[in-house]
DNA sequence: GCAAAGATTTGCT
DNA sequence: GCAAATCTTTGCC
């Protein structure tokens, strides 16, 4: 399937978010390098302006999330819990604080730079017990989840800012020309948002691809 | 200044 | 099913 060109990817990173998250379901990340990576994106989740209160946008803009509100396109990489990086694309015109959180991936090429990036960041109790015998990553779930999917691409906070559509680009974002067909999204609430007060908590902006494997937690949700 | 909580993941009970 | 790991950001004094 072909891929969008750069000045079409950007468009539709400008316009409404809920519609720029699904056409990244099936779109490929990609870590350019003498060990090429790239994966194959199966769930997202929407944040969009400053009244979802689930965003990091719900504070007004600060230095933490002001690349949200810039212009689309641009990779918005940030530290949770101290020791996870998630990455979001940047989306709808500068001024319009929104953004999509790349949830999991599918390993499409360099398998083996993302069993070497996972088993290098591997914090907490994994690393003090990282002489006992290493429990590795099974490949199908090698970046199924935020945090692991930024450990095996290797992003964090130095990719923030960066253009993800420029072609040239040490980490890039292919649209394909094709959307995915509708009756294969399915959509939920999204994760790990507890403190959001409703209806932000439960609005179905978490999309997915229901006949991928790699899709993180639970698959609760309906055809979207 | 300081306390609290977080768009997560893992391993153990 | 639960708690630990770990540090930045935010909010309040």
């Amino acid at each position: 399937v072909r891929a969008l060109d750069p000045d079409a990817a950007r468009a539709i990173l400008a316009g409404p978010t809920l519609e720029a998250a699904r056409r990244l379901i099936g779109a490929s990340l990609i870590r350019e390098g003498s060990a090429r990576r790239v994966v194959r994106i199966v769930e997202v989740e929407a944040y969009v302006g400053m009244a979802d209160q689930a965003s990091h946008a719900r504070f007004g803009r600060t230095a933490r999330n002001e690349v949200m509100f810039g212009p689309p396109g641009m990779a918005y990489v940030y530290l949770v819990y101290g020791m996870y990086h998630c990455l979001n694309v940047v989306t709808e015109p500068a001024g319009a604080p929104a953004a999509v959180l790349i949830r999991a991936a599918e390993s499409e090429a360099g398998i083996d730079a993302m069993r070497a990036a996972r088993a290098a960041h591997r914090p907490g109790r994994a690393a003090r017990d990282a002489d006992r015998a290493p429990r590795g990553p099974v490949d199908g779930r090698i970046a199924s989840g935020p945090g692991v999917l930024c450990a095996a691409m290797s992003i964090d906070r130095s990719d923030s800012g960066h253009d993800l559509v420029d072609l040239g680009g040490p980490l890039r974002l292919e649209i394909p020309a094709v959307p995915l067909a509708d009756n294969r999204v399915g959509a939920s609430a999204r994760v790990g948002i507890g403190y959001a007060p409703e209806p932000w908590q439960s609005v179905p902006w978490r999309f997915f691809d229901l006949a991928s494997p790699s899709v993180s937690g639970r698959r609760a949700g309906s055809r979207s």
